[in-house]
DNA sequence: GGTGCCATGTAACGCGTTACATGATTAT
DNA sequence: ATAATCATGTAACGCGTTACATGGCACC
């Protein structure tokens, strides 16, 4: 969805081929370190969009060298990109690998939990570190974009490390007491109700 | 990949049918809220599994009832969840659509990037809001999994909503003064280098 | 005559989603 | 009866990845 719509912006500036959009992307981002686009996807994205109305082939460019095929955003491309500039992106929902492998450590009584907890925090030291370094090396004026990226990823890899902090201070308070272990337990959760749509929030 | 763990994980407790597994999975991350996952995925993921060799069929119930398939884990499945849980979890690397369409938003003289970013804060607030409130109506003891996964929630939404504050500072700050801006430019970053692995992370 | 950039793809796979479909049991 | 729950799937698509493949051009 990201790379899609990334396009559409880059092609809402001027007409561009694959190549390009492939190079754009990577300048925009700051390089394969920070996300790693692979002209296969660009290609693929672009048949796609294609297919869907929102690009059209514009010409095929053949003067001396390999053949360059241009796309431009048609009218419903960037009706399209008004409207992904219109609504908020989707706060990446809480779809966390590490939560799930930390709780299914817990159920299962032969997997050290402390050990995984503290493999995940010495991972992400490590990527801080890495992220960090990269960050000061950056010139405020010239590269205020990636400094943002770079500051974004630094903030949430310091709530990660603060989370892991907070669920070990929380597991030694209850140390003897039984752990609520997330068992598999069938029928979790009572029958919906109807008409709970999403926005009943302040009800339990 | 998370589901797919998961779900060795949950065999590693006991064999189980894709109904169960399911409900388990729901269980573990509390509901359609905060991870919706859907019976297709468990059972086409099931099947990937057989092929790989980690999970078997181990028989099919059928007393008065619609059939059961009980899957089970294999050695092998046994391997790699020891694997999984061996090894830190990749730290969400920041593939970050707000970020995309920010800069984006910059390239486009058309689009006002201010607008970008308070429509962005309006919904991470009501999301911060969605979760806390769900996160109140949670007992202490019972649910304590559940609270964690909230609070990481939390954090990282918190988290966004003070680097969207900084991201607006550091705008004001130069609001004359013409914008980096990340335009369309191609050949964005000097040929790479032999032997740069990931590692080198200390020079520039 | 290589190496590296420019430029384009295809094939196959993994993960996830949506939509559709079937049928049995149990509770009201 | 009919609704909910139990239980299982298929088909098609979108996004992303890996691996492979082709070829021209420029420079040393």
């Amino acid at each position: 969805m990201s790379v899609r719509n990334a396009i559409l912006g880059l092609l809402a500036h001027r007409a561009c081929h694959g190549y390009e959009l492939h190079a754009a992307f990577e300048a925009l981002v700051g390089g394969r370190d920070n996300w790693d686009v692979k002209p296969a996807q660009i290609y693929t994205t672009l048949i796609r969009l294609q297919e869907s109305g929102l690009v059209v082939e514009e010409s095929i460019e053949q003067d001396a060298g390999p053949e360059k095929r241009i796309y431009a955003l048609t009218p419903a491309g960037r009706d399209e990109l008004d409207i992904w500039f219109k609504e908020s992106v989707p706060s990446e929902v809480h779809r966390d690998s590490f939560y799930l492998k930390l709780m299914l450590s817990l159920a299962l009584e032969e997997v050290d939990s402390a050990r995984i907890i503290q493999i995940q925090r010495a991972a992400l030291y490590q990527e801080l570190h890495r992220v960090t370094t990269q960050r000061q090396c950056l010139d405020a004026r010239h590269d205020l974009a990636r400094i943002l990226l770079l500051d974004k990823a630094i903030m949430h890899l310091e709530a990660d490390l603060r989370w892991l902090d907070m669920v070990e201070a929380r597991f030694q308070e209850i140390s003897r007491q039984p752990l609520p272990q997330p068992e598999v337990r069938l029928r979790g959760r009572p029958p919906k109700k109807d008409g709970d749509s999403a926005r009943e929030e302040t009800r339990c």
